[in-house]
DNA sequence: CTGAAAGCGCTTACAG
DNA sequence: CTGAAAGCGCTTACAG
């Protein structure tokens, strides 16, 4: 049978509720009573029954998401998971909160931070974008000891605890790899689209992108990088004009959201059929677009892990359990038309 | 506040063992209390709360997997998160059994699955290999209540409760497609190389490779099927002898595990540096050859999220909670040398 | 600084 | 067929 507090105290010569303030750390004990109850946890090898605390506290783990909103598909899918996980929430003591501010406003995001009642919160997980006082705002939420996670889009590793989503330096060498072989030799040029170069994940995935176009398909070049705001409408202008503009084209990359537009564009002249196009996000729109041939490849990350990821993160951070970091790990997951899920 | 037991019972106007009863569908109630129990139920809103009722059990899952042994890479890398598992394991009440018999041995596994104590079981998870008294052998489990999961290769889906791994024939499509393009339309012949073809997950994944090939990219032609029994030994023997015989072979499909022996093969000489080699399972050994160019693509499921996968089946199975099918979901994982963990 | 007793939401003998 | 009481492993006032 495993030890429970009651063989802890009673090695240890004191009562449950002793055994109790230094199991959480409580003051009010004298030190020599706690190296005594330490002793007895060590040789017994207690390990504290969580769901029995959890149980006894009548815990209950209210955590906050802060997405962005706007057109933009896969934060669209992100809600969608978000939603999932509050059906679930019911079995898990978990109340998950979602609030939605303007996308790039760090502002916004800011204000959202700063009106947050501390006291009723006990997580928060956001899609960051990066300000002066979004980073304060974190730094008041961990001095208050409220675990902070980043999601999708990071901010500096010291102001918050964990960040669950992909290396997009990496991503962006994983789809110039890609275009490098399937394009397969012929020479050309190849247009960049992004949501915005404000955004660190998009100007990431374009560092990686070109190193690797740059040092392994020199027969390519990379156009300057357009910008489509991650709205599918905005995209489809800009788009359409770039490539009348431009010759020689053989490949698309597109970096950030608006798949909806890339589509529509590509579809609306054959001459576009023998582009290559390597995308992001797996959406319904880029499900549909890799089972057509119009993309060739998609590069994602699973809402639905990082989700799940942030919540189990966040839970384990105020239980102060170890997380499985493979299990946390998200991947740069590459879908072709014939592993879609 | 969540309703309890209490709740329930006070608006049933019965006892709380008569309302646990009822939740448990445990005999000897008379229908007309139990019917006036669910109302109550129903019109409450309640939901059991799990970790209590566990608490209140002591309930221990016991669960027992059953793997092959061998010089196999990835069965060892599942056996490595196995163990990982049972480091964790303490925290969820959960024993992990690992049990090991020889690889593709019907009647070994037969054995084992037969001398189990199934009071002592409350879940199996294998690694099937099929014949008759093996599905027996599983029938025998599910008519004890005693849930089964296959992992990684399937039986008939009447003899197990859940599959936890990919589709194989989908895995060798996107194998194919991957191939067909980086081959990059150079004809020629591609060779094959599978553990054996008495394995369903090899002889599938052949289908959907020879599917996609012979349909896309006739300028590929595929060469019978080699066996190197998932040994990296017998592996390098077969496949340095045939790569010697052979003309003309652009690409290397490795079906199966000993992927040391294909890349001590194709290490061993630079007449064998332009053939494209797709395989399975990211293991040490095929990680550095992704890395270093001898591999250029690799196949993988996540041993870790498979292991995690079937232990949460299970216990969802036991407990009759509600399965989240995404996150359950084993994904076709292309990895190339970008995308590496 | 420390302890005895009650309680979290369930289940389990035992009695009737 | 049904219920009162004790208990699972922890925590929480309250008293001292």
């Amino acid at each position: 049978m495993r030890p429970t507090v009651h063989d802890v105290a009673e090695e240890a010569g004191v009562s449950l509720a002793t055994v109790d303030r230094v199991l959480n750390r409580r003051p009010g004990v004298r030190a020599k009573t706690v190296a005594c109850v330490n002793e007895a946890i060590a040789k017994l090898g207690y390990v504290r029954d969580i769901s029995a605390a959890n149980l006894a506290k009548q815990r209950v783990y209210n955590f906050v998401f802060i997405i962005p909103e706007g057109p933009n598909s896969f934060m669209h899918g992100l809600e969608n998971e978000l939603r999932q996980a509050k059906l679930y929430s019911a079995f898990e003591r978990t109340n998950l909160d979602i609030l939605k501010v303007r996308a790039f406003d760090a502002e916004a995001l800011a204000n959202v931070l700063e009106g947050l009642d501390l006291s009723q919160v006990s997580g928060v997980a956001l899609v960051a974008t990066e300000s002066e006082r979004v980073l304060e705002a974190l730094l008041r939420l961990r001095q208050a000891n409220i675990p902070v996670v980043t999601l999708v889009s990071d901010v500096s590793a010291a102001h918050r605890d964990h960040y669950v989503g992909i290396d997009n330096v990496a991503a962006g060498r994983t789809a110039a790899s890609l275009m490098g072989r399937f394009v397969g030799g012929r020479p050309g040029k190849i247009a960049l689209l992004a949501g915005s170069m404000l955004v660190r994940d998009h100007v990431e995935r374009r560092v990686g992108f070109e190193q690797v176009i740059s040092a392994e398909f020199p027969e390519l070049d990379c156009l300057t990088v357009q910008e489509g705001r991650d709205d599918a409408v905005v995209t489809r202008a800009v788009l359409a004009d770039f490539l009348e503009r431009e010759r020689d084209i053989v490949g698309l990359y597109s970096i950030g959201a608006g798949n909806r537009g890339v589509i529509e564009v590509l579809t609306s002249s054959p001459a576009y059929g023998s582009i290559v196009v390597v995308a992001h996000e797996l959406t319904d729109h880029s499900n549909r677009a890799l089972r057509e041939g119009v993309f060739d490849a998609v590069i994602n990350q699973d809402a639905g892990h990082e989700v799940r990821s942030a919540i189990r993160l966040l839970k384990a951070a105020i239980d102060e359990t170890p997380v499985i970091a493979r299990q946390e790990t998200i991947r740069i997951e590459i879908y072709i038309r014939d592993n879609l899920l």
